[in-house]
DNA sequence: TCTATATTTCGATAAATCTAGAAATATAGA
DNA sequence: TCTATATTTCTAGATTTATCGAAATATAGA
């Protein structure tokens, strides 16, 4: 993950409400939650909703499967390990075996 | 760290230029690097930089000290550690033990 | 004090984001 | 097909962010 997409990342996780939401999705595990759900649980109007739920599918955070009407949300779990990834390179200060 | 101060955090890395500032400032280790290092590394002008700078304050991803009339960022590493943190949480899908 | 270097603040514009009601679309069942 | 539920798209105003030249401030040394 490069510069680029990690920052697109975290662009997107800082909003409290779309942090929420994709904590909320990482916490409920792989297969995810309806939209409808999250509104009920987070109490955010249907269209703000659904801009940050695309927001956060754009930027590769989760992705959507259809279920007959209802739609689940899903956390993609490759991209929240390279952002730890990221945080983590460097960050241990060892003498560093030059890049990792 | 709540919610919204790890919102606050991410937001402040969403951009590529803040990304790569604190990046750097992690690499360096617990000195850190003065703003003029960064303006020549990154190529970023002045005020552009400075606010950039003062937006990563805010956020407490670093902090500032003068050194005569060089002054340099300094990574703030319970802030880094607390992102980490807060990003593993509930992510390794393991039956829980209620909440970390 | 005068000068040089480092950095911030001012000021102003362009662009992006946030929000949410209302209308539209999608799916399934009667 | 008609209806109900789930969700998105449209639209638009308010707010925030990004950018950077120019002017201001801070520190130290001569």
């Amino acid at each position: 993950m490069n510069t680029e997409l990690v920052a697109k990342a975290f662009k997107e996780l800082g909003h409290p409400s779309r942090l929420s939401i994709f904590r909320a999705l990482v916490k409920a595990g792989p297969n995810g939650l309806p939209v409808g759900e999250l509104k009920q649980t987070l109490d955010i109007p249907n269209s703000t909703l659904s801009h940050h739920v695309s927001a956060l599918v754009t930027a590769g955070l989760i992705h959507q499967h259809r279920q007959g009407t209802t739609l689940y949300c899903i956390p993609i779990y490759e991209t929240l390990e390279g952002l730890i990834e990221f945080l983590m390179k460097d960050c241990c200060m060892a003498p560093s075996k030059e890049e990792v």
